[in-house]
DNA sequence: CTTGACTCTTGAGTTAGGTCCAAGGTTTAT
DNA sequence: ATAAACCTTGGACCTAACTCAAGAGTCAAG
């Protein structure tokens, strides 16, 4: 049995956060000492892992916690997880487009911008950026 | 002059909101009625542009702050804008780059994973998730 | 003059995933 | 025996960009 701070160490984690689990229902210890000490069996140390494998494939920690409670449920099946994993793929591949949208934008303002040693009332991102949608840095 | 409503339905953005650009010195009001009204001019409907805009680009407002305060410096030239406007381009860059691994790591779970109605408890997602890194959901 | 729409200030709440702290009880090592 | 290291609970705090609520004052139209 480990109390919380062995587990924090073989989790490379801190207890805080470890408790931070147990109020989220992610992970509770096997027992409790009479004085109140958290024990945790030996797969505590793969639930550990398993929630931050699950984080870095981007799961939120509620996700993760579902996935958990999956795993319980005996009317779920391999597809449910898998289903799961495609659907944060989805979100994944959104989250990309999104923040690639920006990059564009940036691109245009940076394009439109030779960056020499103009004064900051001439520079044209900043025009760009107070300019209307869709209107150009050209001046007519 | 324009009322916080006015501004507000004209750069479509919520009062609070504009308030709080105020607090956070985005945007202040050009004046105040006696009885304590905002009153903005029309450069406000630019500068609520110009923030949105910047949002769009992925600045926070503590950026875009620096930003609208680089504009007022004399010191400040063009290249100044520029050189954040890269960076930012840059972080962005990480990002993305980041999700992207996350990305491949769940295309590797739901190779593993054919799909099919197995038991939860034979899923090689939750196996692999489970798994120390870099061991693959193979069992000898 | 009244009604309803608008605005004011202040302060707190939201999401996510924790971290940090205080005050005190417990265990372990010397 | 006692000091060091550990653990407990409870709550505050953090980031970011707002949102919402309460209670009071203001303004325009009918």
């Amino acid at each position: 049995m480990l109390t919380i701070g062995k587990l924090a160490k073989a989790g490379d984690i801190s207890a805080d956060a470890l408790r931070y689990y147990e109020r989220e229902g992610l992970l509770a210890p096997a027992s409790k000492t009479d004085s109140g000490y958290r024990l945790y069996g030996e797969d505590a140390v793969r639930r550990v892992r398993f929630i931050q494998h699950a984080q870095a494939c981007g799961f939120t920690l509620a996700e993760i916690r579902e996935l958990l409670h999956l795993r319980q449920a005996e009317s779920a099946c391999c597809d449910d997880v898998r289903s799961r994993a495609i659907e944060k793929k989805l979100q994944l591949a959104a989250k990309i487009r999104a923040i690639q949208v920006m990059s564009a934008a940036l691109d245009m303002l940076i394009a439109e911008c030779s960056g020499g040693a103009l004064p900051v009332d001439d520079c044209p991102i900043l025009a760009a950026l107070e300019a209307v949608s869709g209107e150009t840095g050209r001046r007519s």
